[in-house]
DNA sequence: TTAAATAATGAATTGATATTCATTTATAGT
DNA sequence: ACTATAAATGAATATCAATTCATTATTTAA
């Protein structure tokens, strides 16, 4: 009785890991509504009521695989971040490392970029990406007007959004054109649109 | 026989407009998915078989909607832009025409955010809003690096998407905030950021 | 080797709601 | 006023896929 509980919450069976991995490329393929049960049990080789052993139901498969990418995803981007010794290579670092988990994992671009509304309603616990990835901005921003590599009139309210949001607008292109392009060689000439911007002279 | 056509055709109708209105209304609180023929039926103080006189079917409400809102929102873009005598100026007016549009019309907001995956699978023959918008700015910018007002090492397909991303992260942040903040006021701030940058001295 | 215990199956059930259409109501022309 | 035409209704139907659960297979441990 205790063993099966500890497999289940481990979350470390072969078949929660196919089942979710599946769910992923089938969610990205046709989105939440459109990914059938059905569809997801064959990609993963097993029957339609196995998922409900390792899952409550659809919206549990969802929310599951964006708890468990985001994770990673934000352990790599702190890591990343640790490695500028100031704000502006912390910066480079963190647009870096953000292209290049999105490059290596489209499912997870895909879904990140599509289903955001989903995730808003199934379940605000839900570990909030745009609030962690913000906050990280945030204390970027602030120590570079700290060391005085940034402007000092910056409203970092803005600022923040600004630059995420012009790291998903690359994004959202990028799989608009089926990821046919290398999409971390646009991190350098990114942050250098942040810092000096587009005007001449 | 030929009165009914053109009744219909021309989409001047009021009750066609009223559905259109109580679905924009229900497919932003919402999402597509979770909005019920029934619900928007009883908006318009109609039936729910009426909705078929009017629609094909439950797609293509979302589709007219937002067929219809994309065409007055780039006439207006499109004066905005022309009010402008210079680069500079004329991405001033596009982007507060943008804020302006969104903060009048918080319903387009949410579902041009929100249902974009929709819309793509829908009817790829659908008004393509990002298209038409990056379009615009390529010109802008392309005549900013004539004028001399914009760097002429600007890779003018990244720009164009960093400027759109960046405005619609600014509005993602508004519409999640439920609009309770001035949009509008964005604006000038933020085309100081695309044309300056982050960088102090 | 055998009997619990656990895991997996997938056909049948359920629930939800989009869509249809026979009927009713409103409108326009004579 | 009367008829023909068009518009609107909403209960009944059709559809679709998520979920359940009785049954079967597999694993474990004595």
């Amino acid at each position: 009785m205790l063993k099966q509980k500890s497999d289940l919450q481990k979350n470390k069976s072969e078949k929660y890991n196919k089942i979710l991995d599946s769910a992923g490329a089938v969610f990205a393929e046709f989105g939440f509504h459109k990914a059938t049960i059905s569809l997801i049990a064959s990609k993963a080789g097993v029957a339609d009521g196995t998922l409900y052993l390792y899952f409550k139901n659809k919206e549990d498969i969802l929310y599951q695989f964006v708890n468990f990418k985001t994770d990673v995803f934000f352990n790599k981007m702190h890591s990343a971040v640790k490695k500028g010794n100031n704000a502006e290579e912390k910066l480079r670092y963190l647009i870096r490392c953000h292209l290049t988990e999105f490059q290596n994992d489209k499912n997870m671009a895909i879904i990140f970029q599509s289903e955001v509304r989903y995730l808003r309603d199934i379940e605000s616990q839900i570990k909030d990406i745009s609030k962690m990835y913000l906050d990280l901005l945030s204390d970027i921003i602030e120590q570079g007007q700290i060391e005085g590599s940034m402007r000092q009139d910056l409203f970092v309210g803005l600022v923040k959004r600004f630059i995420l949001g012009a790291v998903e607008g690359v994004i959202n292109t990028w799989v608009s054109a089926d990821g046919r392009y290398d999409l971390v060689s646009m991190a350098d000439p990114l942050v250098e649109l942040y810092l000096a911007g587009v005007k001449g002279k």
